[in-house]
DNA sequence: CTATTAATTGACCGTATGGTCAAGTATTGT
DNA sequence: ACAATACTTGACCATACGGTCAATTAATAG
């Protein structure tokens, strides 16, 4: 390539405006406050990443990339089937409660909440994340019935669901006045009730 | 009382207002909305009720009195402990799932994502309605398992705490993709498992 | 009638917002 | 050396924002 080349590296600056946008959401986050958080300035920001819509929509797909390859990771290196479905969702736990006490909750589920709504390209990333999420657990909820760790009755679909929508719950009150801890142990119990 | 009276029903506004913060959230509700929906000019609204986060304040307030009276005629009315906390939760599936296909969620779950944590006084709102909600909801848990409808052995507060995550859970799902119909369906099959 | 309170209307304000642009400087490949 | 590209800096912009104020009109109680 000709030119001068990029500075920054675009995966530590994508890094920074998700933690930002993670905090404090989408609206509430003020290009200033990018600004400051990148170390960029305003011509590099725009020239490299477009206006803050492009650059938000950058970073949820960064963000949502790296839950599911986490997601994949957790799920290859567990002993068994419902171990890897356990591990991935104490992990999402363990996210949602990072910096204590103002716990950020999921970037996901915060976008859905506030994005997703009004914002149809938003909302078609997070649509196509959450079925590539639930493909996934449906198949592994399917290898935990074939192992005999679950019920081999009930419908590896809606278990699949009802773990993802009970992983929605957590992340989402753990924004509000539920702890770490409780949520590890709700969790646990959630698992066992669903076997 | 002396002097012109109010010409419009506060009750009212603060309805309108409650639709459009629960339709698009507080940061993305401009006073422009805010006159619009309640018919009121800008005077009228900042003498009413002071500035738009002491109005967001007074709406929301509103907003989860009628969720907990609803939620006590509800477990009044039923028959069993069991079918008042099946009704309670399905009547809130109903209530998030309104003016589909942009189901609004529910106010308490959005506000708890976008405000709470950076807003004192709107976490204190939200923490002690949660509480009450949780409170009673693990007498009613207590109460089903009195009837014979709850395994004896579990532990009412937590399960009540489960019950109040999954309902977290679908009311923010209800954003993205999941439909009213699945909703309701894999709340039944929620409570079935913690029995 | 009078005092009191409220609604209406519209002008006005400071500021923060997201976004653009241009001039200058630095860093690379050829 | 030269062209190409990118970063830096700062000025600039239009607008939308939340919020204030004052003048006028309307409705009520005593």
């Amino acid at each position: 390539m000709v030119g001068r080349p990029r500075q920054f590296d675009e995966a530590e600056v994508l890094d920074a405006a998700i933690q930002a946008f993670w905090a404090k959401g989408y609206e509430a986050t003020s290009m200033a406050d990018l600004l400051e958080v990148t170390g960029l300035h305003k011509g590099s920001l725009y020239q490299a990443f477009g206006d803050k819509h492009t650059l938000f929509v950058a970073a949820l797909r960064r963000y949502l990339e790296g839950m599911r390859s986490r997601k994949n990771v957790l799920l290859r290196e567990t002993e068994s089937p419902l171990e890897g479905i356990r591990a991935v969702a104490h992990a999402l736990v363990d996210l949602a409660s990072e910096d204590e006490p103002i716990r950020k909750g999921c970037l996901a589920m915060n976008t859905l909440i506030e994005l997703a709504p009004h914002d149809p390209e938003v909302a078609e990333v997070m649509h196509s994340h959450l079925a590539e999420m639930r493909r996934s657990l449906t198949t592994q909820v399917a290898a935990a019935q074939e192992a005999g760790e679950v019920d081999a009755g009930k419908d590896p679909g809606a278990v699949a669901l009802m773990i993802m929508t009970f992983m929605a719950g957590l992340a989402t009150t753990l924004k509000g006045p539920m702890d770490e801890a409780t949520a590890h142990r709700l969790l646990d119990a959630q698992i066992e009730a669903i076997r």
